[in-house]
DNA sequence: GTCTATATGAGGATAGAC
DNA sequence: GTCTATCCTCATATAGAC
């Protein structure tokens, strides 16, 4: 038997092996788009001939699934992890911004993967989606449960649309391993103005608060909504 | 001289033959990727033969190419000119809640174009992204001069940093393009909630409430407005 | 069990004739 | 504008080497 059932907790020669082929095409495909990941680049990254991949794979296209899901699962994981070592009495706004941050955390940290699944979701054949649409789905469903949690308090804005909040705010995120550059920002610059957006842009509690009337250029908001 | 010159604005029938392969390339492009991107796919769409693409354009790199600008060209072309149509007392978060409508109804509208630039911006060789690049520089500059002016007014909560506030902003709304589903969600609420998200996100007037210590789940609605 | 060297064949951009 | 031919780039099969 070959060693594709190996779990990624294996750490034998060949399992790391397979981790570094795993490795290396998400890099690719990240860069190069599903049609443009070739294997012998795959190959030159991860530093060994392109035929030996089927050593550990069954074909390009099996190799590319494992990729997505992989994104897809490590992302849900670990949310799921930080969110589950939260204290019990944790507020629902404060159980978002735990999640806005843990998943900014792995996907900038995973940026290969993250940038991989962002880019690619809309390109792949859907036979190869299966199992990634699955982790997506159950990642969905967190986050609902998340802004329900809120709702259900009334800390939610009633103006705002709970499953398209929602997505707005995960596009944000998503999109920040596009843009981020470790040299300009820091992680936690991002992180902590991330959550700021999202707890104000969120909250009921969050009132847009009339200025006295003074005659500078500000004075002109009014009684909106 | 071939047709290769002719601005979007004529409508002879090689000028909409050639817009019909720009639009044909915009939806393969967003769906296949840069490197899955055939000259035949296009044509298919395009209701004509692969070799024909060579009368518009000088190669599929030419056309590829052509696509991202235009569509970042397009996208930055319609906000700057709705901004343009305010009236000039209009306060930096309404111009800042136009812009986010502009940005989202071009980007519905023009899906192809924006899932295409959207996906493949990461994707393409360098060589091809030199007017695309420019276009999106100028209308990264637009959305700080934006977000300049509401600082500068003192409307920018403090504990947000401008530029990773604004790319937080534009993300969620790039994204939209890859979950809209306008059967489910109208574009109205979806326009709606982005403001509502973008104005408390952002506005330094957007005050965190405390609430009076009570435990009931129930008692949480307040100083209505 | 873990890989390398080489061969095959399909798909696709594009040149050039019409 | 179309049709055909050419040429190249891969994924993958096969045959072993260590």
């Amino acid at each position: 038997m070959s060693r594709k059932d190996l779990g990624s907790e294996d750490s034998s020669k060949s399992a790391r092996t397979r981790e570094r082929i795993l490795d290396a095409a998400a890099h690719v495909l990240s860069r190069k788009g599903y049609a443009g990941t070739r294997l012998g680049d795959i190959a030159d990254q991860a530093q060994l001939q392109a035929p030996a991949i089927y050593y550990y794979f069954g074909s390009r296209e099996e190799l590319i699934e494992e990729v997505m899901w992989t994104g897809a699962q490590r992302l849900r994981e670990h949310v799921t992890k930080v969110l589950d070592e939260l204290p019990d009495d944790t507020s629902p706004m404060d159980r978002i911004c735990a999640a806005v941050e843990a998943h900014l955390h792995l996907e900038l940290e995973l940026s290969d993967f993250a940038t991989a699944v962002i880019r690619n979701s809309g390109q792949m054949p859907e036979h190869l989606r299966t199992r990634q649409l699955a982790e997506e789905a159950a990642y969905g469903k967190l986050w609902r449960s998340l802004f329900r949690s809120l709702q259900d308090e009334g800390q939610l804005r009633p103006d705002l649309d709970p499953r398209i909040a929602q997505r707005l705010v995960i596009g944000a995120l998503n999109w920040a391993a596009e843009w981020w550059n470790p040299k300009r920002d820091t992680y936690e610059t991002v992180v902590r103005t991330a959550q700021s957006l999202v707890r104000h842009g969120l909250s009921s509690r969050s009132r847009l608060i009339e200025e006295d009337e003074d005659t500078s250029a500000a004075a002109r908001r009014r009684r909106s909504r």
